[in-house]
DNA sequence: AAGTTTGCCTGAACGGCGTTAAGTTCGTGG
DNA sequence: CCACGAACTTAACGCCGTTCAGGCAAACTT
């Protein structure tokens, strides 16, 4: 009998109803304008039916942020597509920070779910995003960077670590900027991509992007490099 | 009559028990134990009372940004006192990411209040931070990139603009480490201050720090240089 | 066909939130 | 002594997330 896999179906088309109705609301009316109710009355049913379908809110807001990072990866594989032929792998890393800023830029929504602490109201610091925190991305920029390095564009000691430092260079530039904190030096949207765009240049030029071999005085710095040592421990609770 | 000046006074000093309540209370419990009810509790007042003395939550909330700036104040004042006699311009400003990463590790509540939209259920986007972002620290900072530049430490067209950039730089990764997404790659706070630490560094490298001249490519990565365009616009309210 | 079970859904409530209007208390100035 | 005004509270409003007893129709059983 296929009425279980038809109420099955039903039930998975109402879960998805929900999260899109979520996600409309978050884009449409910000972080603050989404509550269970309001979800609720767009999809014209009762805020009690949507625990039927999800544990807590917490739940809920996580699928959304699994959509918000799908969305973030259609705007890398259309910043992409965007490059000529000629386009070596520095040129696609750039594109992907491109996305990313032009991506927050345009979702501002998506992009506080996504990186403010996911649990909104969680007391302990260093949230846990459920693991979920697209991989493939990562990876994916990951591998660009190897292969940059492999054809002698740059010459970093860890592509991964390099990876996660590019990640937060354009991250906070984005954050910084949309919490305007940069109000002050940044006037429009378009100066704002400029500047992104200076930064991982910038950046660049560090790995020895272009430069034969790099010098790298790795043992240099002498003075102070334990690192906060007792205080730093506190910070995670 | 020096009645109406005692008052004054105790109004003030009220005044000033209500935001050190609030600031206690967001070290101890996080973000969010935060409310009106609760400080009015800790204090011993009814939480009307604390609509006596601040319009609303918000500049409540903007009193105890505030002291969270000077507390980063603090913390930088103090890493820089750490170097010895003969650091540099460079040394220095590595000490100032150090102590900002520091902080936020010691002070994640703050850190929420500072840096995530301060309405917190703010509608349009872009907050905006009544102007109180410590205008001393970020100037102190771009100061002591001025001199470094003089010096020939390091060759960067716009130091205000390189002063962002780091700041960036050093206020994304912390943001991402403490929300979790770099859970995968570090694994304690060590770990990543010494990320904090190879990321400054990448940067100085990037900067001209050692080299001769820099070869500044400016005209450079030719394609696809208008950045955005049309779907940037959209992003701000 | 009738009765029973099952699954979906809701109304109403709980406690907590930010905020406000009306009311109380009380030291002060006329 | 009285009236004023400042300081403070009480009680409420309308939000919020969440829970739970109940209703109701579709599906199964006999």
């Amino acid at each position: 009998m296929g009425i279980t896999e038809r109420r099955e179906r039903e039930r998975e088309a109402l879960r998805q109803r929900i999260v899109e109705a979520a996600r409309d609301l978050l884009s449409e009316q910000g972080l603050g304008a989404l509550s269970m109710r309001s979800i609720a009355e767009r999809i014209e049913y009762s805020p009690a039916t949507i625990y039927l379908y999800f544990r807590d809110k917490d739940e809920l807001v996580g699928q959304v942020v699994r959509a918000g990072f799908e969305r973030l990866r259609d705007y890398t594989t259309e910043e992409l597509s965007r490059l000529p032929e000629t386009a070596d792998a520095a040129d696609q890393y750039a594109a992907t920070g491109r996305a990313y800023a032009r991506f927050a830029l345009d979702n501002c929504g998506y992009f506080r779910v996504m990186f403010e602490l996911p649990g909104s109201a969680r007391i302990d610091c260093p949230a846990v995003t459920d693991g979920a925190a697209d991989p493939d991305a990562f990876e994916r920029v990951v591998a660009r960077l190897e292969e940059a390095r492999r054809a002698g564009l740059l010459t970093v000691p860890d592509v991964r670590r390099a990876a996660v430092i590019g990640w937060g260079l354009v991250h906070g530039l984005t954050s910084l900027y949309l919490s305007g904190h940069l109000h002050e030096e940044m006037e429009s949207n378009e100066e704002f991509m400029a500047l992104i765009e200076e930064a991982m240049h910038s950046m660049y030029l560090g790995w020895g992007v272009g430069q034969e071999a790099a010098v790298r005085p790795a043992g240099r710095r002498s003075a102070v490099h334990r690192t906060g040592s007792v205080r730093a421990e506190t910070g995670r609770k």
